[in-house]
DNA sequence: GAGTGGTCTAGACCACCTG
DNA sequence: AGGTGGTCTAGACCACTCG
């Protein structure tokens, strides 16, 4: 289901062998040209796929010089982030997520951050809380929720990868488009706090979500709290 | 100085046009055959202007349908930004800008947020310390600095309707091509505090950003503190 | 001068949506 | 069935960089 565009697999292509060190920060990746010859395609369709990459902090183009890779970032959920200490080196953190109790079918919340569509209202929610650690240290917490609407069945299986987007994908041919974000300073609460193991009050990023999918009118929707201290986050998209 | 290519003068064209309410919210953007007819020329260019239309927020597209523009945003410099009352409907909010200070040409600051090449650290440093209002709030403090290399003389004039980028681009054809930041969330000090009238220790959004331009190896740095009690950030861009 | 990315053309076929 | 956006082709000319 949900055949991939070519565009799509010469970006994750690309990707991959950036994050693998094939490119290492300030190479220069193969020209258009190249690319082009290399996946048999048309200039156009490479430049799809490399401006994706630039929009997402990997890589810089350079008239008449070519595509500078910047950084070969890691990622945390659909965030990237980096520490502090490595404003200039390229440190390698270890990422992890866990499940804060089981994928649950509930109601939704009463004083919801987004305004709902009937249809949505009308459905269950379900809902993931995951906490997301960067070097064993917890950093993010993330409440997702989706209307039951055509994927009942979502939590029936294990997530695949442990990725809900991937799984999405693979097994309903659901896409993710684009995203709508806002973004604020808040003080941690008292559960938060015992999460993060900071003090009550101590700054935290709160980010109300919401993805835009292939299927029209079906959004997904993630609350996200970020413990900045020794991680900040970067190029959010 | 500095063509304009024509995919954004079609941009700039339909944003002006969803923000005058000519398309307002929920109403279909004229189709992509429409507007290649209209500004005289082909499908692949119009959609260039379109897909940056999606990427900030602006339209939503719907394949068999057509583009809907989905939020009438204002900018507050180069983020956008809505009041929490209005997570349905559109006020229009009053924005503005005031420097904090003549510009000046200083050092660069000892312990400066990003890592500058040699060229950089030679050369003098433009700084530019302005508060920017909604609603006749303070809501954002922002330190911009810029390398004082090939454009010493841009603060002998005023900035054409008080925006940098502008100045830059119509007095020296610098573009600004992409940006990469770093978002936390810090206490306010004392004298964040008291520029938003708040207590010390209230939570900020604190983001470092670097501006990618058009002119290789020239990056402009912004570091920006917002205050999120009243006006959240969306889409940061 | 050769190669690169930036922009643009004039088509094409497809999947999707609506009447 | 006809229109829409999604993807892709096979070129073109330009401005830029580098040797």
């Amino acid at each position: 289901m949900a055949r991939q565009p070519q565009y799509a697999l010469i970006y994750e292509s690309v990707k991959q062998q950036i994050q693998n060190g094939l490119f290492p920060k300030g190479s220069l990746l193969p020209s258009e040209n190249e690319l082009s010859a290399q996946f048999a395609t048309t200039r156009m369709t490479v430049r799809q796929a490399l401006t994706e990459l630039v929009r997402e902090g990997y890589i810089e183009r350079r008239h008449g010089k070519g595509s500078i890779v910047t950084s070969e970032r890691q990622s945390l959920g659909l965030l990237s982030f980096h520490g502090f200490s490595e404003v200039v080196g390229q440190a390698n953190h270890t990422v992890q997520t866990n499940l804060l109790e089981p994928p649950t079918q509930t109601n939704w919340p009463t004083d919801f951050f987004y305004a709902l569509t009937d249809a949505e209202r009308s459905a269950r929610c379900l809902t993931l809380n995951r906490l997301r650690y960067a070097d064993e240290l917890p950093v993010m917490l993330e409440h997702t929720f989706l209307p039951a609407l055509g994927i009942e069945t979502l939590f029936e299986q294990e997530l695949l990868d442990g990725s809900l987007f991937k799984t999405l994908r693979t097994r309903y041919g659901i896409d993710i488009r684009n995203l709508e974000q806002t973004v604020r300073a808040v003080g941690a609460d008292a559960k938060q706090a015992d999460t993060f193991d900071c003090a009550t009050g101590t700054p935290l990023l709160a980010i109300e979500r919401r993805y835009v999918t292939n299927r029209p009118d079906f959004y997904i929707y993630s609350k996200l709290y970020c413990y900045t201290e020794q991680f900040a986050i970067s190029n959010i998209f």
